[in-house]
DNA sequence: TGGTGTTTAGCAAGGT
DNA sequence: ACCTTGCTAAACACCA
């Protein structure tokens, strides 16, 4: 199963330049003292020596534990009954299940705190996380910076995580870039290199479309959004690698003749776009893409031909553009994210981050719904806990047990 | 001028 | 071996 997953294998010599010290990439439901909920599930994403991937994902309810082998190291910085960990709440029971006898100390003492442990070392690398007061016992357990933890997500997983956690769907290039620093400390350096990454995943990749800013509305960049028909991209809610790649469906009618997937002679302008939208009207610079692109950039979605949305926003994107999407995302429902896939965005984030803001999004989609005369219940893109800003999103303070939103 | 967006190219890794 | 996916670098154009 996670043989099929492409761990980063290439930056193999940096983990193991960070595997002197204990580290452990640890994705949680909820790990806010407040409440029980969420954490019935949870990923791990860390170096073990003596674990093996496969010996932890058969017996977990959690169904994994991401785990690099022949590592050999402790797991001093998980250190049972860690400071790190006090309130803690209830409601882990399933983390330690995950874990390996080898970690039997930490997860029987402390069953409650076996994977956020080591997270608390991110704590030290930003002023921001370091304020937690979770974090001020015991510093020396947390030498390591997690800003040497590659995530195992792709970038194409961390933009469509982005873009589904918005409220809009939608998001300027900046605040993608924003998103992921916020919640992987990882993209806090080298930000030339991977927000290079980013804007070619952006542009290459059929699953990701350019909307255009309204005129009301202006500024730097466009937004970007989650093609409507891109839902099957993270089969089970695993965003660790795409089953497949998507393309848009009349590109692949035309594709017969395409050497390889990255590029063909035959993508034309007027695909794609032209029946997804229900007013089908590229913009300009749509429709100057050369033959060879992989990806026509019609894709675009123009503002001007969408009515407005009386919907108040949670978040500050454009309305209109909003209901665009979520108009296709009705349209086209999109389903992976419902999945609770150990490395699915959903153990990423807060669960109850993601009860609130699904309830506001109920809201706001039937408001929606009801603007544009639909009136099926929410199974599209809002179907999925949606943060409103990206510094809401921070995953790391919810580790720290930051009292987050509707802490009733 | 810096950010944004597009495109090309090379490479690595995994799957078939 | 070949294909696909993903990452990185780089060049270039456009725009606020």
């Amino acid at each position: 199963m996670l043989s099929a997953v492409k761990m980063e294998g290439h930056e193999h010599s940096d983990w193991s330049a960070y595997y002197g010290e204990p580290e452990c990439y640890t994705s949680v439901g909820n790990m806010t003292q407040h409440t029980g909920l969420g954490m019935n599930s949870m990923s791990t994403y860390m170096s073990i020596p003596g674990m093996t991937s496969t010996s932890n994902m058969t017996s977990s309810p959690m169904n994994m534990s991401y785990v690099n082998t022949g590592v050999n190291h402790s797991m001093a910085g998980m250190s049972p009954g860690s400071g790190a960990m006090h309130g803690m709440g209830a409601g882990m029971a399933g983390m330690s299940v995950a874990l390996t006898p080898n970690m039997s100390p930490i997860s029987t003492q402390s069953p409650s705190m076996n994977a956020l442990t080591s997270y608390s070392n991110m704590s030290a690398m930003s002023p921001m996380y370091g304020q937690s007061n979770i974090r001020s016992r015991e510093p020396k357990t947390y030498r390591r910076s997690y800003t040497h933890a590659k995530p195992p997500y792709s970038y194409i997983s961390l933009i469509t995580m982005a873009l589904q956690q918005s409220t809009t769907k939608m998001l300027t290039l900046n605040e993608l870039y924003q998103w992921i620093q916020d919640l992987f400390p990882f993209y806090r350096q080298n930000q030339q290199r991977w927000q290079n990454s980013i804007r070619h995943s952006l542009s290459f990749n059929d699953c990701f479309l350019k909307v255009p800013r309204s005129p009301d509305k202006p500024g730097k960049g466009s937004f970007w959004a989650l093609h409507p028909d891109s839902g099957n991209m993270f089969e089970n809610g695993c965003y660790l690698r795409r089953q497949k790649r998507f393309r848009c469906e009349k590109d692949l009618g035309r594709e017969t003749g395409r050497k390889t997937s990255e590029g063909g002679p035959n993508s034309s302008p007027e695909s794609c776009n032209s029946n997804e939208s229900p007013h089908p009207t590229p913009s300009v610079k749509d429709v100057k893409r050369p033959v060879s692109d992989p990806k026509p950039r019609q894709q675009v979605m123009s503002p001007a031909e969408h009515a407005p949305t009386p919907v108040p926003q949670t978040h500050h994107l454009p309305s209109q553009q909003h209901s665009v999407l979520v108009h296709e995302a009705h349209l086209k429902p999109e389903h992976h994210y419902s999945f609770n896939h150990p490395f699915s965005i959903n153990n990423l984030m807060s669960s109850e981050q993601q009860q609130h803001h699904h309830k506001m999004d109920l809201k706001t989609y039937e408001q929606m719904m009801q603007y544009h005369g639909y009136s099926s219940p929410m199974t599209g893109a809002l179907s999925m806990g949606s943060m409103s800003t990206p510094t809401d999103t921070s995953y790391y303070q919810g580790v720290y047990s930051r009292p987050i939103m509707n802490s009733s």
